[in-house]
DNA sequence: CCTTGATCTGAACGGCTGTTCAGATAGCAT
DNA sequence: ATGCTATCTGAACAGCCGTTCAGATCAAGG
């Protein structure tokens, strides 16, 4: 029953991301089977092989391509007015991740089970996005708008809060 | 080889808890075998049928005694001076968490791997737990030491940035 | 010293795992 | 109308999974 409709590299290749991103969301990646996300895409397991080498490069890619888009809609102007753009960091910061809770949480939840190559590029992803925060931090400190004692600490601060966010 | 030196329940016991909680921290408890635990316990994987009936109490039991730990050490006198009380309660918390890291990882992060009845055990225990620090932040509310709009909301802004303490 | 019972081994069970691949299918270009 | 090729099926592979259990082993109690 091959190509029973248009071209479907085009549908399949999504689906199979998106079937792949909830399931792992829902139940982790070590628990859930090539064939488990085939059967949701509505093919059978070896057609997965055509869209992705192997089931580690399936995660690998849905972190990779999510911290990218996150660094992207992230660019960082140099910071005139400290609180307005911490303000600004912030909300994006939630409706970022309110939109795409799935990918939220796998980029956190799943990083154990990158191999160490492959966490290697998302952990130097997620440090590039933690330091333009600590940046803003920094700016507000110099210019005496934060109280601020240690940048890096109240960015770490700020950052759990705002992943717990998430969590609610 | 069996019973080579004295009683060995009381040994192998205990080792079967150690090692599932070290490894399930770290590989995640769907990615660890019996098999696993057993190696590192030193002892072939049908011997750990004598201790646990299946792997799934294996984890709920490792969650629920530290929960029921966390709660034991808890003990709630009423709330006579709110900032000393929310003081001494986020020093206990760190400082028990702090103590037992992989402990603590579990406990929020295979949630999602145990069956619906033992998650509802586990989840009324930490509901119960975070009960206890919106009650101190209530009275200081009321009493007028803290200004807090919603002391449910900021109870949860204070468990994120204690539970972003441990990630550190 | 002999029996009892707790403890463990080692093999086996059916079932699921990720992955591969020859062959079938069907849309597209000629 | 015919061939090409992207796409998918269905079966197979070796290996690991959680769990069971008969039988071996050995400390302790009588």
């Amino acid at each position: 029953m091959a190509r029973t409709q248009g071209s479907h590299s085009d549908i399949t290749g999504p689906k199979i991301r998106a079937s792949a991103e909830a399931l792992f969301a829902r139940h982790g990646y070590a628990a859930v089977s090539m064939r488990q996300i085939a059967k949701e895409v509505g093919v059978q397991a070896g057609a997965l092989y055509n869209y992705t080498p192997d089931k580690q490069s399936l995660l690998f890619d849905l972190m990779h391509s999510h911290m990218d888009q996150l660094l992207d809609e992230t660019t960082l102007e140099s910071v005139e007015n400290p609180l307005e753009t911490l303000e600004k960091f912030v909300r994006f910061h939630i409706a970022f991740h309110h939109a795409r809770p799935d990918a939220v949480f796998i980029a956190y939840m799943e990083l154990r089970n990158l191999t160490p190559e492959n966490f290697a590029v998302i952990e130097a992803q997620r440090r590039t996005y933690e330091d333009r925060l600590e940046q803003i931090l920094q700016a507000g400190q110099a210019k005496r708008v934060f109280a601020v004692q240690d940048a890096k600490v109240a960015s770490y601060a700020v950052i759990a809060m705002l992943t717990g966010v998430n969590i609610w």
